[in-house]
DNA sequence: GCTTGACCTTCCAGTCACTGGAGGCCCTAT
DNA sequence: ATAGGGCCTCCAGTGACTGGAAGGTCAAGC
């Protein structure tokens, strides 16, 4: 397979799985005139990389996962902790975002949006604290 | 002021002022010894940057905010369209992380963590459809 | 006057995970 | 012979900093 096919069947951008071979996520074969030559096996590590990625797991924790789906001895706690770890940092982002999804939209909910020049968003950047003062 | 100071009373670290600077968002005089030298204008524009960065504001809406702020002549509704427009971004990101920590949660909660290798996360990164098939 | 240490300067490189583009080779069809 | 599409490598850019090296400046203490 050329890199064109498996970038459709895996779903990668071709420029990726290349980026993917350069830090050694995929070490496909090569033909005699250069062009990479890839294995059902390749392809499955680059949809298997593909499906992680879509989850959010860092390039690190991708090649983690990697080298335990292809280690036999592998124990599933292993594998749990990864993911367990990896649900942290989402949950964390998660709480982050609404976070600033609240603030921002208690003030877009008070700016009237017309052509005055006073704006509570304006006012609460330059740092007016409009309760606790 | 000296960059230190600034960087005490606005929050942000040195680096980040200079940069900051670099990218044209403020302009401090220098000192005959090259020195930057803040005025109080500056300090409050660091501000105004350092609470827009937490609101998750790009650098480039920070820039236009930081023009609005300054210009008497802005309609509110030119702020609110930039708050609304990156309102919906947090959204976005906010569902995407909620769909992967979906995902990942039940996946999580189907591995039973022990020292055997089979484990539902790698079946799924691996491509198994567990329920449609 | 000298040293020490904190502070300041610039410049370069690295982060993360790609992505775009230039310049050029390879292959197939016409 | 040529046209096109696919493939190759290499370099640079993204966003928003951050770390570090190499060196100038300043105030305090001896």
């Amino acid at each position: 397979m050329n890199i064109g096919e498996v970038a459709d069947r895996s779903g990668l951008p071709p420029k990726t799985i290349r980026y993917y071979e350069d830090i050694g996520l995929v070490r496909p074969l090569r033909h005699d005139n250069g062009y990479r030559a890839f294995r059902e096996h390749d392809l499955h590590k680059l949809a298997f990389l593909g499906r992680a990625r879509t989850l959010g797991f860092s390039i690190e924790d991708c090649r983690t996962l990697l080298g335990l789906y292809e280690d036999e001895t592998r124990e599933s706690a292993q594998v749990k902790a990864v993911a367990e770890e990896h649900l942290e940092t989402i949950d964390e982002k998660i709480r982050q975002l609404q976070s600033m999804r609240a603030t921002l939209s208690h003030l877009v909910e008070a700016c009237h949006g017309d052509h005055r020049p006073d704006c509570p968003i304006l006012s609460d950047l330059a740092g007016s604290q409009p309760k606790s003062n």
